[in-house]
DNA sequence: CTTTGCATATATAACTTCGATATATGCTGG
DNA sequence: CCAGCATATATCGAAGTTATATATGCAAAG
């Protein structure tokens, strides 16, 4: 999925501008579905204004920076549906917090702890936000809340996960040859 | 985490093929954690090379291409622990699948049916080949196990959640305005 | 009260990575 | 019999990431 369809997908909800599109995929709808950086999320835009996909509009702001709210166009509604029908490529992660754990007996004990502890209270911080966006979500079209609930579903399970075995990691990154003794 | 060290790290179980590091990737023991492509993994292992933090040795082969085996270094060693210090980045996931299933609703019913047979499948032959690959788990380290089990866990939640809702889904993208009618 | 840092807002240049393609061989299934 | 797949390496253009630059207002720390 290119980024100019990205933008088309978080325009098809409603007007927005590149800064605006970034917070969808990093706190908003799409925070736990895809990642958008600004060094393709502006040029996409452009991009999109020039093949009549969406249209620009700029606002005058006091106490912040103007802003240039993108709005979608029919084509570009077109463009997205064509776009979605493709059968979707493999989910792809990238995680450095998991291939570091991989690896937890190379690290130091406290730096292990570190991690988890960081790592747990980082869901416990997403799933109350994901809790609060969804406060209406009763409402919410089928894909949006079918999505929603995925991303609810795997993030507690992780989140329990991490809880659970947290303890029976730090005590075998601690005593790296304990089972090797109980044997 | 840039391709050298997720190289280094692949290395550091054992020496490896370019090949080999890419099924590491896509179906051993980093296959729910990080991806790589041949485009990133064989200028890494010239680079690691370069750096003495890796040797290479070529194999001949009957019935089979000639191939380069790459083992690592004391000094990649080193370098992989240096690394693996630095705290990790923010996972970045991009799911396609989610992407396209937010928007359920401009898609065909059949389609979407598809998709989630195909992702239900899909969990379902991961999770068996994960099982497979943990015969021997016990005497794995912590970390390995423990990445493992998380992996694990987050597949399982995904399935159930896919199984359970399924049907919800595609009754309502078979009839978009049902819970309006019942309001 | 001043300075540091953060949120808002856009843009771009350098670097890295992805995706597709090229090449070669042997095995397997239709 | 041959199309396609698994093995195996390599590379190029396109795409995306990361870091940085610029500008403003506000809040918190000192």
């Amino acid at each position: 999925m290119d980024a100019k369809t990205l933008c088309l997908g978080v325009l098809s909800l409603g007007e927005a501008s590149g800064y605006e599109i970034k917070k969808a995929f990093e706190e908003g709808p799409f925070s736990h579905i895809h990642v958008a950086s600004f060094g393709s999320i502006y040029p996409a835009l452009n991009a999109l204004v020039s093949e009549n996909l969406a249209e620009a509009r700029e606002i005058e702001q006091r106490k912040r920076p103007d802003k240039i709210v993108y709005s979608i166009t029919e084509r570009g509604r077109a463009a997205l549906k064509n776009a979605l029908s493709n059968s979707p490529a493999a989910d792809k992660v990238r995680s450095d917090f998991l291939f570091g754990l991989f690896f937890a007996q190379e690290l130091e004990p406290d730096t292990v702890a570190s991690r988890l502890d960081h790592r747990i209270a980082w869901y416990r911080d997403s799933l109350e936000r994901m809790e609060g966006c969804a406060a209406n979500a009763a409402s919410w079209a089928a894909g949006p809340r079918f999505v929603h609930g995925l991303g609810k579903a795997v993030y507690e399970a992780a989140l329990g996960y991490l809880v659970e075995n947290r303890n029976d990691l730090l005590e075998e990154v601690a005593q790296p040859d304990s089972r090797m003794v109980a044997e």
